[in-house]
DNA sequence: ATGATTGTTCGGTATTTGGCGAATAAACGA
DNA sequence: TCGTTTATTCGCCAAATACCGAACAATCAT
């Protein structure tokens, strides 16, 4: 859960992360929505898949990545214990 | 909400949230929770309070430290439009 | 006012991070 | 196979970060 949390640090990750939730792009499409080197991103995209946040599939000469959910679903839990308490039972919304 | 992300991208300032959210806790406390100086516990309260997580108050020659709550909200907020794909806007609690 | 207590700020260093271009890798089509 | 396309990995550098001890600041008690 560090590594989520520290590739969250970074506004170009969320960025990015901003953009798979609409549809899977490809590395290319991803890095021309940024001013930004190729090399650059692929970094990012390192990152963001080494915190589990995106997976990668290649298709032909292109990677596409996209979302992982479940690991925002993680995501959601740990900031909701950090907001209530760690340990305690989570209160359920009325 | 980037100095919040950026925040919490540190194992040690998460800590320190996760005790704040038992009781306030004076500075000193806070700094026998870790085999850190206490000058760097100081820049972490500073990188915590920048970003709106915590406030501090003046007691004597002590100063308490504490949650700020809805800084809180805010941060379960922009991680469930994360979630659910929402852009910039987000919020529509009442 | 002096000294003790509690924290922060300052000056410095080592590590990490984010950025680039060049080199490398993998898949495809001709 | 060779060239093209698409991405990643590899040095390299500048800026940011985390850390420390020492100096400074603020408060209180004597």
């Amino acid at each position: 859960m560090n590594e989520v949390f520290r590739a969250l640090g970074d506004p170009t990750r969320r960025e990015i992360l901003r953009l798979l939730h609409r549809r899977d792009m490809t590395a290319g499409e991803l890095a021309e929505a940024f001013p930004l080197a190729k090399s650059t991103l692929s970094g990012h995209f390192n990152v963001l898949r080494h915190a589990g946040l995106i997976v990668s599939e290649r298709r032909g000469t292109s990677i596409v990545y996209s979302l992982n959910l479940s690991a925002f679903e993680e995501l959601v839990s740990a900031v909701l214990d950090m907001r209530n308490g760690r340990g305690r039972p989570g209160r359920r919304k009325s």
